[in-house]
DNA sequence: ATGAAAGCGCTAACAA
DNA sequence: TTGTTAGCGCTTTCAT
């Protein structure tokens, strides 16, 4: 059996009430040195708090939702690990459930998590139509984190798709490009309007007139950027650069260029969004902008404790910028070795037990 | 505030005894016609149990506890997703913690989970030490799902490598290839052994002798992977195709074969391993075996709920078999165009939610 | 500054 | 078959 506060009151003859006061950081006034001989003596007995009875007193809980579409996708991890780590900061845990975009399944993963006690959600690039209504929340807090839906909504956390749009566009300018094409992503994600807006005013800035025949419609996969970028590279004058929606269009982008006998960067410069995995595989490699998963889901986990326990705060819009990384796709001088595939730290752990368990 | 127990009992005319054994499936006896009319009061008045104060009194908890190196690591993410399916058909949660490669936190991570009655726990992919040690886990209950430590564990979940590599060669050898080369992963992951085994036995198997210089070792990245494969192939009698110790090995066969100006499938077949997105991405797409990761994640929940419910259960460990997916990098009549990117399903809804927003 | 005691919602031993 | 009641470990009000 665990130790519990009254066996350390017992031990160090004080009451309950004063063991609890010692140990949960209480604001009630109470002696120093007896807060220190306590914490010292529940130390020493191996005293652990339990969570449950704190809770069910409390009606408070150090564990927090989190709800999303599908934890396995694409950008969702790294957004929940940004989450885990926030919040063990503050001593939360969270607990993860998926949605399987089905906005149904969202009430129903919200009154599993009240039954926990649950006071906050994280809700993770959910496709749920929360605009439109009526989850029952309670008086339980909530927090976007990378939301799928339109824009300006309080208290949630994107990236800055402007910011990185331009990053990505400018980059080509000041490579000397002119003739810059874009193929969009699919109108459904917002990301992809921002990133032609943001292609706009790059060009716009630079004094360089937009042509509409250099923008083509993907839908952020291979297969769309292949026969997007096939259209742009039999114009009567094909761009010199392409600012890809994003790594996978940019992928199909470089397969298209092969497929012409160009040769990228030389022939046609590439820059792709998100920094995926396979941006660092591809060959060339892939000059991009990181998509700031894990820093949203930082910021999202900050958000949702401020609002926890400070109560209201301020409601704008978290924009997270990314940043460039410049790889070959671009040239750019930068014709460096690719930079893939440092070992991981996992291999550099197992190699050191493995030497250890030799001895 | 929320329904409580007490609150039906006084509507339903009966005790909170009764309400508690129709509520909780106790096994207790009672008249089905009680037991029917306060289930449905229940869910008329919105009742939702306390799982908090169910936890305190009973000291059992519907949620039980993954540790893992890291839950963005190459498959840790499926694993848990199969870990997360699996519990909610019997109504458990997971919390995840995450102990980056430093079995210290492991300790820590198991006494955060204890404040919270978690009886049971599942290590995912940890490099632990489990087998010199020493965890002090009282009596929860714990089972290993793709541990990477040595082998023959009780209660754990592994892929069958075995069986996947003979999946892999005994591809290339249906195909006609007589010589056939294998590029090992690290030492350091036992699933290398087991991957060489496989080669070994599926060569012996088709009277093929056994070849040593054919061998390679490489450490499962794309550069060791190029490296290798540059040795393979400058031999005087190079091998006609190879079986990669994972895709990232593949993908350097492959750009290794390209340098060389050879065509893959045509001068060299190369089959991967572990059916990483890269290997749908890759030109040529890679055949691969799977790393079943999800049916992995499913598999060890179901074994620690067993332990859990019924007490102990049989000890041999689990071995999950992957599949072959055939894809371009080995030829094989199998011509067909990739099989890469089809819209997400998030995609597919978020359209529909676009639909739906327009009328 | 400390203590006594109530009670969070639920389960289960015991009683009827 | 149903009811009464103690108590899980903790926090917090009220009293001292």
């Amino acid at each position: 059996m665990a130790v519990t506060i009254r066996q350390v009151a017992e031990a160090a003859n004080v009451s309950v009430a004063t063991v609890s006061r010692a140990l949960s950081n209480s604001d009630h006034p109470m002696s120093v040195e007896t807060r220190q001989r306590i914490v010292e003596l529940a130390q020493k007995m191996g005293y652990h708090p339990n969570q449950v009875a704190r809770s069910l007193r409390t009606e408070r809980s150090p564990i927090i939702g989190v709800i999303c579409d599908d934890i396995t996708s694409a950008f969702t991890t790294a957004i929940v690990r940004g989450i885990q780590d926030r919040l063990k900061v503050d001593g939360y845990f969270c607990i993860v459930i998926n949605t399987d975009w089905n906005p149904q399944n969202e009430q129903r993963a919200i009154q599993d998590l009240a039954g926990h006690s649950i006071e906050g959600i994280i809700f993770t690039e959910t496709t749920h139509q929360f605009a439109n209504q009526e989850l029952n929340l309670e008086d339980r807090k909530y927090v976007f984190v990378h939301r799928l839906f339109p824009k300006d909504y309080p208290h949630s956390v994107v990236p800055d798709e402007i910011y990185g749009g331009r990053l990505a566009v400018d980059h080509l300018i000041q490579l000397g490009h002119r003739r810059i094409g874009h193929i969009k992503g699919s109108p459904a994600y917002y990301s992809s309007e921002d990133r032609f807006q943001a292609y706009r005013a790059a060009l716009q800035d630079a004094g360089i007139p937009f042509d509409r025949s250099l923008v083509e419609i993907g839908n952020y996969d291979v297969e769309n950027g292949y026969k997007a970028a096939q259209k742009l590279l039999d114009l009567p004058e094909p761009p010199t650069a392409i600012f890809a929606g994003n790594d996978l269009t940019a992928l199909g982008t470089i397969y298209a260029a092969q497929d012409k006998g160009l040769r990228v960067p030389d022939d046609l410069a590439i820059v792709g969004y998100d920094d995926q995995q396979i941006a660092s595989l591809a060959r060339p490699t892939i000059t991009t902008v990181t998509l700031p998963c894990f820093q949203m889901g930082q910021a999202s986990a900050e958000l949702l404790i401020s609002l926890l326990t400070k109560g209201e705060v301020a409601q704008d819009e978290i924009k997270v910028k990314g940043e460039l990384i410049v790889r070959e796709s671009c040239g750019s001088g930068q014709t460096a070795r690719s930079t893939i595939s440092k070992p991981s730290s996992r291999l550099d752990r197992l190699e050191a037990i493995r030497e250890q368990q030799k001895r």
